[in-house]
DNA sequence: TCAAAAGTGTTCCAATTACACCCATGG
DNA sequence: CCATGGGTGTAATTGGAACACTTTTGA
């Protein structure tokens, strides 16, 4: 390595959880081919930071650049910065040709990010040449520590989801009280009884029924509700503010 | 700024607790004046990291040249990375004078440490001019965003006190209930119940009983206790670890 | 008429809160 | 003997957990 680059890269990285109603995802991409003979590798989204862009705004930008949304909750959780999380044989061709200098040590600053998944289409991304949801109980290998960042990203989202009351981050605007219990179930990997999470929940006062009911199910169609915004700033203790977009 | 430093540098900071049995302090340095005409600023402990340097590690090798300690507990906490955040015309002097490209940009590590305030005093460091304990409440304008970053240290604390179970970082080996009550007073800054503080802490099981009781003070004698180890494990939710040096 | 999920109340237990007096020591 | 903090129990309330049946719809 030569003088110039003493200092180290700063990238920041985004653990983007979305939710279909089955399974919790994350957000992957898949890195561009450096040649034909070598199978792509996944990773998550980021990209370094700006030279005079704050960390924010970065993963804003890598959030907005692969989705197209603004608005999206967003929280740095950590930061990684082994002196080899990026020396990985495995790496070593992405860095020879993308990087100038391959072997330079880069920090990063761990994001995640809350976004609804019907609100977009990963494809319609220019960001990489595959995007793609994948069930967080599925993650193939990922480039350089990914596996680990989003490992813990995803012991983050479950250590402040309830505390911060960001479930609504990761649902439709209308909703039934069993899609918000199935949320939480996976989220917190345990199961809830309905009577009691039902009492529970609309004892917080963060709920507003709609007089409105789903369509199209062939079962007795249950009640939509939305969530009440200024409640929940009230109810809600927070502790370290997550990006307004 | 020339090529040399489109990088930016990096750093840790160090949010240093210590508690007196009467206030929360933090341990603050003085910045080695520049020049006897400028007063100098106070600022957190911190360095940049070094080449081939893990962040935990930068982050303890700080905390070893200030104190002389080891095993202190430590936790990373936030990054801060505005891009402004060391370029007020307040902190000018000391960055012409202690960095080869003062108006580098600097992206910051920060930790929180837990350290038992008689364990050592803070003269013997070599490593600033001064190093004293400041009250929490009496925090002087210090250099850079280290303000912000003491105040999101202290929420940091004040949040996660409780469910990790930290308390004994910060107490003597040896301490009374009313030692312990004082703490959680602090640090929570409300008010308990001795009687219902006391059931709630010994149901924990925690704290062992000591056959030995204060000496020299002039009023009935307290028991001392001190903190379970083994049984703190399992009791702790453990989410992220600390760092055992 | 069947399958599927919606919707609804009560009882029990554990934990939290509120609250007041006597005790042991050193000065 | 006095001032200071140490040490203790009970009753009321609140929140969480366990638990089963009827209803509505579309197929």
């Amino acid at each position: 390595m030569n003088s110039k680059n003493l200092n180290p890269n700063v990238s920041v990285d985004c653990v983007v959880f979305g939710f279909d109603n089955e399974k919790l995802n994350i957000l992957l991409i898949e890195q561009k081919p450096i040649n034909p003979s070598i199978k792509p590798q996944s990773a998550l989204p980021g990209d370094l930071v700006l030279e005079e862009e704050s960390l924010d705004d970065a993963a804003c930008r890598v959030l907005h650049e692969l989705t197209g949304l603004t608005g999206i909750y967003l929280r740095q959780f950590k930061t990684f910065g082994d002196p080899n999380r990026v020396r990985d044989v495995k790496d070593l061709a992405w860095l020879q040709t993308y990087r100038e200098y391959p072997q330079a040590r880069v920090i990063t600053i761990a994001y995640y990010a809350l976004v609804k998944m019907n609100d977009f289409s990963p494809e319609a991304s220019s960001f990489a040449d595959r995007v793609y949801w994948c069930d967080i109980h599925n993650i193939p290998p990922l480039a350089f520590d990914h596996n680990l960042i989003a490992a813990e990203g995803l012991l983050t989202l479950r250590r402040e989801f309830e505390a911060h009351r960001i479930g609504f981050e990761l649902l439709p605007k209308k909703f039934t009280l069993s899609h918000l219990q199935r949320l939480y179930e996976i989220i917190l990997d345990r199961k809830f009884d309905k009577r009691n999470f039902r009492k529970k929940i609309l004892r917080e006062n963060i709920l507003t029924p709609l007089m409105e009911k789903q369509q199209g199910v062939y079962h007795k169609p249950a009640r939509l509700y939305q969530f009440n915004l200024e409640e929940l700033q009230e109810h809600t203790a927070f502790n370290g503010n997550p990006i307004a977009i």
